[in-house]
RNA sequence: GCCCGGAUGGUGGAAUGGUAGACACGAAGGACUUAAAAUCCUUUGGCCGCAAGGCUGUGGGGGUUCAAGUCCCCCUCCGGGUACCA
């Protein structure tokens, strides 16, 4: 062994010491903690409101709900991508904006509280602690200064100030936007009555208004339910018992008005196709008609909405929601016991009962029989569950010959069934059925039956579309339809009757006034209690706080708070407008500050949350656009959606399913370790009944947080579901291990020429690395490094310039490790803003390459060509090549040659 | 049922209509070591062959094209969303 530049003979224990001694080792452990605590210290990554500077990036990640198991793998994914993007942007030049906070309003810390009697507040702060610790621990850049918490008062002030926003803005549907109430102008009838009838009037247009509502309530945790906390099988999901229906008095807020724009503005939005077809669909917009049918005998009228109002002449009967008000009305003397019968076994049902489960269609006849317009024929006017209240006018035409739903009741009751459509079917067999009324057909054909020369009117012959335009002209001459648009998008439900929510900031005087606090009045701070159970009858926590709760008005009024609080989408509808500007007392945010930042060019978080939150949050933000809070119609500009992490789990053959830590694997083999079964290894949610949960902690201690990091932008595609393995990330690992044995030993770092091989690898790189993180291909982008790497491990030395850019490059992906091997590389501070190295176009150039020949669209051979030879000297070399002539024999080839890519000899297939 | 994704080696995955399987894991063999770990090197879609080479191959079936994993039509399976919205 070589040592000062002499000889020496050392005994093999010695040997290895020096050996150990003389080898840089990656301790990544000390690397991450030593990067950590210099940014912190440092404050690398606070924002300054410099806005002179125009390039400007807000970056924003999903905030998370603190939870108390912790952070899962999941949360590091979208994070790091993210991180990679905002490190990048910075050293182009960009002024970023890359905040994170806590969705920290929820149930969890509630029901803890109703065991434990822990206050909420101080079961937070835990999670968020823990979250915040181990978020640091990823390396993130984010600028902790604008940390914000939901439940923070000094946040949810300005929760509660939107909300009076919502409560003073009405819809102007005229100019389509949104007006502050007091330039509502009151129709002179109404004025007339009174300040009451004012009142009322006024109360029916704001945004948010307060009306019994239907909510679901788990009588066993005796708490009311959100939606999206019940089951499909209308279970509560905490504790599986069913739940039921209850009216409640509820704040609601009319997101209808805004459908149309929350529709039409999600064209310009670079968002994922699907997530903008899923709330497409969610808004639900369909077009069709509201046709006014007469009732026989009496001077009410019943409205329905059809989409299908070229269906009219085949309409045999007609529904009435149970729900519809003029279901009594109607209803004649020897129906009556039948009928409330009906209603009171409908009234008693969930909706679930009234869908899922009952397929089965129920309903009952009212004795009524109304006209059909377009020919006078009576038709029976029926009550059925399967029409819903809440959609359109509350009752339909029936067409059962063309509606499969109508069909199915049709059967049932022995109805009339009139084929009005000839159906675009070839199939003889099919086509008469449908014609005989004993199938339904719901698609284009040809009308038929479908004229009144009385009326002169005639869809006969027509397709689809030609009739429906026809018939809503006819229905709009005679006064008896008009065209109409109807959205499946319902008003919000925007209470909950919880604790550990933001407070509404309202009285409820005894006189039944509405009163809302006034802006200084703010915030309407939650009181402690001592007992967090729920009140009687589903009523919120907040109903024991007699002293919170009672308020006496300066006229003496006694008045009650609300005691329901807002749902957790409140405080996440507007959370990135916050960050802007975290700090403001008297302001949501300045508004320089907002023109500046806004929109987020960046969001990214799980596809869980593409409907709700994402279209909460777009309708809050055009609201505030109208009314002048902030300066853009939406909020996020581009958006994406990172893929879920899965996990190996286990099953047997029989599809039993077994927990991780029962199973051993032999030679590739899964065994179930007692009773050594084989079992199938199969992709599933992590969870803790398989046992197969991945915690970031412990990958941060085994393998290093740019390893986590690493792993996780390199595992696939960041939209894609893909499965965790740990082996995986001593892949990556070992990347980084030999990125820094490479890169901090001095010796390996040479003055001078680069090597032209690392040269053309490292340019090729930056190219590559540049346009991936752009378009959010880490993947790719990492297997582009290890590829460098490769070929710059094998020449053994680099230059010092060389091993900067690649550094450079490295950085964002695992930022510790950059930090570490820049110093190494004799910087002094920070690489985070450092410039971006530039792809230069000399290095990518090549003179040759190797050119595939195929022939007959198969790849034969290779041939090394100059890079830019005409397309005839192409042909020429080839045809000359013996590989080639090989193939061709005596045939006249074609060749087709695809200049620097490739060629391709056909000869003409000889036919036998 | 409807809507949206997806299916490529043993595994995760790569591929502007132009060399299918980059990169990585795993596996096998080898070097170093008393040994192991670590590290390094080689091989690695399947089939035939000592090799040269050939055949075959991107869920299945058709089609367009000089050329298809990629575009078009039909089907199967898997994942997510949604559910009587007239």
């Amino acid at each position: 062994m070589k040592l000062f530049g002499k000889d020496f003979l050392f005994s093999q224990p010695v040997r290895q010491y020096i050996k150990l001694l003389a080898m840089k080792e990656y301790i990544f452990s000390e690397i991450e903690k030593r990067w950590q605590k210099y940014w912190e210290e440092n404050k690398t990554f606070k924002t300054a409101d410099d806005f002179s500077n125009p390039k400007k990036y807000y970056i924003l990640d999903m905030f998370p709900y603190p939870s108390g198991a912790g952070l899962h793998v999941g949360h590091p994914e979208g994070y790091t991508a993210t991180d990679i993007i905002s490190r990048y942007k910075r050293m182009n030049g960009f002024n970023v904006l890359h905040p994170m906070g806590w969705d920290a309003f929820g149930l969890p810390a509630e029901q803890y509280a109703i065991q434990t009697g822990t206050h909420p507040a101080e079961t937070t702060r835990k999670n968020c602690d823990n979250f915040r610790r181990q978020i640091k621990e990823l390396g993130l850049s984010y600028d902790w200064d604008r940390e914000i918490n939901t439940t923070d008062p000094g946040y949810f002030k300005w929760t509660q100030w939107i909300f009076i926003r919502l409560f003073n803005t009405w819809f102007d549907s005229e100019t389509g936007k949104g007006r502050d109430i007091s330039e509502l102008e009151v129709p002179e009838e109404i004025r007339a009555k009174g300040k009451q009838s004012i009142n009322e009037f006024i109360d029916s247009h704001r945004l948010a208004y307060y009306d019994n509502a239907q909510i679901w309530y788990c009588p066993s945790c005796r708490i009311v339910c959100a939606n999206e906390e019940v089951l499909n099988d209308g279970s509560h999901e905490k504790c599986g018992h069913q739940v039921v229906r209850k009216n409640l008095k509820q704040w609601m807020l009319r997101i209808p008005l805004y459908a149309e724009r929350l529709l039409t503005g999600l064209e310009d939005l670079d968002w994922p196709e699907g997530i903008k077809e899923m709330q497409r669909n969610w808004i639900g917009r369909s077009t069709g008609a509201e046709v006014d049918f007469k009732i026989e005998g009496m001077e009410e009228k019943i409205r329905v909405y059809t989409t299908r109002p070229d269906t009219l002449f085949g309409a045999t009967y007609m529904v009435l929601a149970p729900e519809h008000p003029l279901v009594s009305k109607i209803t004649s003397s020897d129906k009556k016991d039948s009928v409330e019968a009906y209603l009171r076994a409908a009234a008693l049902k969930s909706d679930l009962d009234r869908t899922d489960l009952a397929k089965d269609k129920t309903g009952v006849f009212t004795g009524s029989f109304a006209i059909n317009p377009v020919n006078g024929t009576k038709i029976p006017v029926w009550v059925a569950d399967y029409v819903l209240t809440g959609y359109g006018t509350g009752a339909i035409m029936a067409v059962p010959a063309h509606d499969e739903r109508d069909f199915d009741f049709a059967k049932k009751f022995g109805l009339k069934i009139i084929c009005i459509l000839s159906p675009d079917v070839d199939d003889q067999e099919q086509k008469n059925k449908i014609l005989e009324g004993n199938e339904c057909w719901a698609d284009d054909g040809a009308y038929i039956n479908s004229s009144n020369p009385d009326e002169g009117l005639s869809l006969d012959g027509l397709n689809k579309e030609k009739g429906i335009a026809t018939i809503t002209k006819w229905l709009e001459e005679k006064g008896i339809g008009t065209a109409k648009v109807n959205y499946k998008l319902r008003d919000w439900l925007f209470s909950r009757q919880r604790y550990w929510g933001e407070p509404f900031p309202v009285i409820h005087w005894e006189d039944g006034e509405i009163n809302i606090l006034s802006d200084e009045q703010l915030p309407l701070n939650l009181p402690d209690l001592d007992v967090y159970q729920p009140g009687d009858n589903g009523e919120s926590p907040l109903s024991n706080a007699t002293e919170w709760l009672t308020v006496t008005g300066p006229d003496g009024r006694k008045g009650r708070r609300e005691t329901n609080t807002m749902p957790q989408w409140a405080g996440s509808c507007w959370y990135y407008l916050r960050y802007i500007d975290p700090r403001n007392d008297s302001a949501p945010f300045e508004k320089v500050k907002e023109k500046y930042w806004m929109p987020v060019d960046l969001y990214v978080g799980g596809a869980e949350h593409a409907v709700l939150h994402l279209l909460y949050s777009r309708f809050w933000h055009k609201v505030l656009f109208d009314i002048g809070v902030v300066s853009t119609d939406e909020p996020f500009f581009k958006l994406f959606n990172q893929g879920m992490i899965l996990a190996f789990a286990y099953e047997t053959t029989t599809g039993a399913k077994v927990p991780s830590d029962m199973v051993s694997e032999r030679d590739g083999k899964y065994y179930h370790s007692e009773t050594g079964e084989e079992l199938k290894q199969i992709v599933a949610k992590m969870s803790k009944s398989l046992k197969n949960v991945i915690n970031p902690d412990d990958v941060i201690s085994k393998y290093g947080a740019d390893s986590l990091r690493l792993y996780e932008m390199f595992m696939g595609p960041l939209e894609a579901v893909k499965p965790w393995d740990d082996k995986g990330v001593r892949g990556v690992l070992n990347f980084l291990s030999r990125s820094y044995r490479l890169i901090a030993e001095p010796d390996n770092i040479i003055e001078g020429e680069e090597d032209g091989d690392v040269l053309r690898s490292l340019h090729q790189t930056i190219k590559k690395v540049t346009e991936d993180i752009e378009n959010l291909r880490f993947n790719t982008a990492i297997s582009a490094m290890m590829i460098f790497l490769n070929t710059a491990t094998k020449k053994g030395k680099i230059t010092r310039d060389t091993a900067l850019k690649f550094v450079k490059i490295l950085s964002p992906f695992a930022p510790h490790l950059g930090e570490e091997l820049w110093m190494s590389l004799g910087n002094d501070k920070t690489l985070a803003y450092e410039p971006w190295p530039l792809a230069e176009e000399e290095y990518l150039r090549s003179d040759t390459f190797e050119c595939p020949v195929s022939v007959n669209g198969k790849k034969r051979f290779e041939l090394l060509l100059p890079v830019g030879l005409p397309k005839e000297e192409v042909v020429r070399i080839v045809l000359e090549d013996e590989r080639a002539k090989k193939w061709i024999g005596d045939a006249s080839p074609k060749v087709i040659v695809v200049p620097d890519r490739i060629v391709n000899i056909v000869i003409p297939v000889q036919k036998d």
